[in-house]
DNA sequence: GCAAAAGTGTTCCGGATACACCCATGG
DNA sequence: CCATGGGTGTATCCGGAACACTTTTGC
């Protein structure tokens, strides 16, 4: 295997999760002490990412990302974007700690995101922290941006492709199901209608099984299935002028 | 100005134009002449595509290629996507081609499309042509999974921007953005029932003009108002679980 | 005056919305 | 037995789909 990097090409992974609060973004401390330990001259957050190897396509980098940072693998993931302007990093913190690392200034970057329920993470150190979507803190280099633009391309995709399903468990309520749609869009639905809505849905397909204990009644739990849903999606393209 | 080029990052540009034939793909053919000139042993088609000069964004970049081979400015552009895989080029004609060319064969891509009225370029030789999507040629490299990414994602993203409009001049009749649609989907229109739906929408603005001579019955110009359409889109966003 | 494309209304159906109460369980 | 979240049905409305004929001009 080739370990050379492409020393102008990263991956930015831009994790998203979901609990009982809302939706979360997974970001990564970025400090830089000069003089003195307990002040800092640069400490925000950034999304992680990190130089693709040449002998690794695309996908395969940013798994290794996301691998690094959650543990997991074979996480679905989105290339939404590849930024290209060689002034990205203009800002003096950017310079500074990217010199700091001995690394390039002019590099583009192809992002991506991932979405799961954020309890299946266990965070390594506290270098890592899961931030609400409304309350996120200052980002260092242009990841605001990259930020917003992958959560724009989150909502758009949710509505034609079964991305939801990745911010939940394998078996889950209806209820679950909605509030998802509700902290993702940060609107309410309509529960007897969501229901409805849901049902008809051939590819929601409910089990004999209950969760207790959590609640009160017990609720059914449902699953979604990819088998069912490929069947079937071809044949409801949206061409709706 | 860095003239240098990034050795490793080219971009790709999908030209897709519209005339009364249907939707076309402007290519630019791929030769190579090893022995005898009248027997290339490469000869097919490709995307045009260029490296990324250092100084430039991906965006300035792909607009100087759309330039080179359109001589048009300003012309909206959509990025799709971009290709990593450090095995894009895999073929013997491939490489034998790039090598002759003195190039790399690692490099990754962005790719972008243009939309635009096909009579309003004039190809500058032969070396350029235009193919109907349907009738496409053989392609080099990966360009055929090129092209067909961008068709999707064309036919996604028409349903939620106003892409439609690029393929048309800037008055147009009702029959013409209804025949765009048609040749882009492949599908038909019920001519009532698309007035009632486009005139409902606010951004599409009648003129007093008409367009004579075409056919028999002088046919009412209409015009897209970005400036409407910007004010009126927000509202109007995509929640339907 | 006729050929050719432009333009126009009404009915019907299905999916979306609005809305309030009973159910099953754990404590 | 009561507190808590789970679960259910109906009436209305609106937008989408189906469908055929008249109008205006060039020739």
């Amino acid at each position: 295997m080739d370990f050379r990097k492409r020393d102008n090409v990263t991956v930015d992974c831009v994790v998203f999760g979901l609990d009982s609060n809302g939706l979360h973004v997974l970001l990564r401390n970025r400090t830089l002490n000069m003089y003195d330990d307990d002040y800092p001259i640069i400490d925000d957050w950034i999304v992680t990412g990190y130089y693709v190897f040449k002998s690794k396509t695309l996908e395969e980098s940013a798994d290794l990302i996301f691998k690094e940072i959650t543990g997991l693998s074979n996480v679905d993931k989105m290339q939404f974007k590849t930024y290209g302007n060689p002034n990205r990093m203009k800002s003096d913190k950017d310079i500074l700690w990217v010199r700091s690392r001995g690394v390039k200034t002019q590099t583009m970057t192809t992002a991506y995101y991932y979405a799961l329920p954020l309890g299946t993470v266990k965070l390594k150190h506290d270098g890592f922290k899961w931030f609400l979507y409304g309350e996120l803190p200052e980002l260092g280099f242009d990841h605001s941006k990259i930020v917003e633009d992958a959560y724009e391309d989150l909502k758009r995709k949710i509505m034609i492709e079964p991305i939801i399903f990745d911010f939940l468990p394998p078996k889950f309520t209806l209820n679950d199901l909605q509030f998802a749609y509700e902290a993702i869009f940060n609107i309410e639905i309509d529960n007897r209608n969501f229901r409805k809505k849901v049902l008809s849905k051939s590819y929601v397909v409910g089990t004999n099984e209950k969760r207790k204990g959590v609640s009160k009644k017990p609720s059914k739990l449902y699953f979604f299935s990819r088998e069912i849903y490929d069947e079937v999606k071809g044949k409801d393209y949206l061409v709706s002028i």
